[in-house]
DNA sequence: CCCCTATCCTGAGGGC
DNA sequence: TGCCCTCAGGATAGGG
């Protein structure tokens, strides 16, 4: 469900009134959601600890704790992280709730539970396999056309693949790869290595102007995405291909082509994206 | 290394 | 109205 954009929008939703509050107390519905350590552990180790900052790292949620260690929030397809006041009924579906010493409750939502909870250092984490190898961000200046080019000149798997692999480039998932793409004028089953110079420039800044787009638009409410506070985003009512298969391209009017590429549903113009 | 598929789950939507 | 099928924004394991 979540790419870059929604998680940025619910980090920075959240940061002010996580940052500082105290742990209370942990209630944790559906264990299975928590990855690592095992849930008495998790139970123990998180009550009384201050959160001293909220950020996001590719698509993961990082409150850093104080003393050593972070609590990482992955949402999968369907996970949701807000803050509600205690006395509004938790959604069906809430496995996690986190009561703050302010009082508010911090719930974590997962229909699907394909998303986890993990508590530990980054080292730790990586160590146990929880925290996979993530790449570049998007966002950061150290993102520039010579840093992607370099990144899709070492494979000929199709762009797309690329772009999706959260080891090499991280943030970005079906909704904004296929946008950025669109964006670029480039095709997403090219292979990687074959993009010219000025592609690779066009696609690097596509990217970036999609993500920021999607987040000054508070992210694509397409089926569960919710902000920090339980609202939907704006997001997906600008999308330019993704869920517009067979609907005329805003740039030429052909009908957008609608295939699989990376084993995912892609949409494309045919046209535009030669 | 690459690519595809199945898998973890629930819910929404379409066809009949 | 209901049943069945397919599909979904993610990530990973296993097979070819």
């Amino acid at each position: 469900m979540p790419e870059l954009p929604e998680v940025e929008t619910i980090v920075r939703d959240l940061r002010p009134h996580l940052v500082g509050a105290t742990v209370a107390a942990v209630e944790v519905g559906h264990p299975s959601v928590v990855r690592h350590p095992g849930l008495a552990e998790f139970l123990r180790a998180l009550p009384g600890r201050r959160i001293e900052r909220c950020q996001r790292r590719a698509k993961f949620i990082a409150l850093r704790l104080d003393g050593p260690g972070s609590l990482f929030v992955h949402l999968g397809m369907s996970g949701t992280l807000t803050l509600d006041r205690p006395e509004v009924p938790a959604r069906p579906h809430t496995h996690v709730r986190l009561r703050l010493g302010s009082g508010a409750e911090l719930r974590y939502v997962d229909p699907r539970r394909f998303g986890r909870l993990m508590l530990g250092t980054p080292p730790e984490l990586r160590a146990a396999g929880q925290l996979p190898p993530l790449g570049i961000e998007p966002l950061s200046p150290r993102f520039t056309a010579e840093r992607l080019g370099a990144v899709l000149a070492s494979t000929r798997r199709p762009l797309k693949a690329v772009l999706l692999d959260q080891a090499r480039i991280a943030g970005c998932g079906n909704i904004y790869t296929d946008e950025s793409c669109f964006l670029a004028r480039v095709h997403p089953a090219r292979p990687a290595a074959g993009l010219r110079p000025r592609e690779v420039r066009r696609l690097r800044d596509a990217i970036r102007v999609v993500l920021r787009k999607a987040i000054r638009n508070r992210g694509s409410s397409i089926a569960d995405y919710r902000d920090g506070f339980g609202a939907r985003g704006a997001a997906h009512e600008s999308l330019l291909v993704y869920g517009r298969g067979g609907a005329p391209c805003v740039r030429c009017g052909l009908p957008l082509a609608q295939s699989t590429v990376a084993g995912r549903t892609t949409v494309y113009c045919r046209g535009c994206q030669a």
